[in-house]
DNA sequence: CTTGGTGCAAAGCTTTTGCATATCA
DNA sequence: TGATATGCAAAAGCTTTGCACCAAG
């Protein structure tokens, strides 16, 4: 994700129009730093611009994610997230609580050989760890 | 996934009736041998229970989850898939065309050192590849 | 018989779409 | 000014829920 500046760059080199909800957006994510749901981002965006509509939310999300600026991760919730760090990472996910954190690459391992891909060029991964966070492990140990 | 007998026992174990739509929900899945939609599991299990209702086939993937017969796998689709083959494995997905193959533990690796789990207890992990299959890299030369 | 299961209809949620209005360039 | 973006409302798609009727044990 780059700064507002250089995001604006961008939106004008690639023909879309500058506008206040394209940024409201952006900064929403860029001031978050981890993932947030489509109606997280309408909530943070709503205390700047109180006018946003979620549907711009949603279109503006998308070209975000067309643009490269966000990834779209989806971690077994019923609605998807949409993250500002677009270098690789995994997800460890409590499935108590649903509390979330990111994995750098340097704290997991995944490897497909190309031998093992079936012929399939790979462009992407989801990695997603599933388990109890710390604090649910102590509140499983009372019952 | 049991064969249909041991399932037969297995409801009576654990207090459920067994009723032709839990035996043909059952049947379908392990029929299939791969993770179908809840709609194609309707589909198929329609065949041979005519009468039943979507909203029992839904109600019957849950219990068949709860009772480890079947694992739920999100593939970034709108809908999610129920999965016979409750083995670990990973998935290869086709973006293009959404073709999807199993990829069986020997044909890749994941890994988390516990360390790196900070204090999560990992009980599931969810692998899925996504890229271009053959047939799909073939029509993109094209363009 | 009695409890649990099924089917139907309706609602719930997230996300998308169509269209008139407003706005950027 | 002219094309694009926004906001509103409505719809779409998947899944869940409430409830009367039915069936397994």
């Amino acid at each position: 994700m780059h700064t507002p500046e250089q995001f604006t760059t961008l939106l004008r080199t690639r023909g879309y129009r500058v506008t206040a909800q394209r940024l409201a957006v952006f900064r929403a994510l860029a001031a978050a730093g981890h993932h947030l749901t489509a109606e997280e981002v309408y909530e943070r965006v709503q205390q700047t611009l109180p006018a946003i509509a979620l549907t711009t939310v949603y279109k503006v999300l998308h070209e975000l994610v067309a643009l490269g600026e966000v990834r779209r991760v989806e971690l077994g919730d019923a609605s998807a997230r949409f993250d500002p760090n677009t270098s690789p990472h995994a997800h460890l996910v409590c499935q108590r609580c649903r509390h979330t954190e990111d994995l750098p690459p340097s704290d997991y391992h995944v490897g497909l050989p190309v031998i093992a891909a079936r012929g399939f060029q790979i462009v992407n991964q989801a990695v997603v760890f599933y388990g109890l966070c710390p604090r649910c492990q102590a509140a499983s140990a009372d019952d």
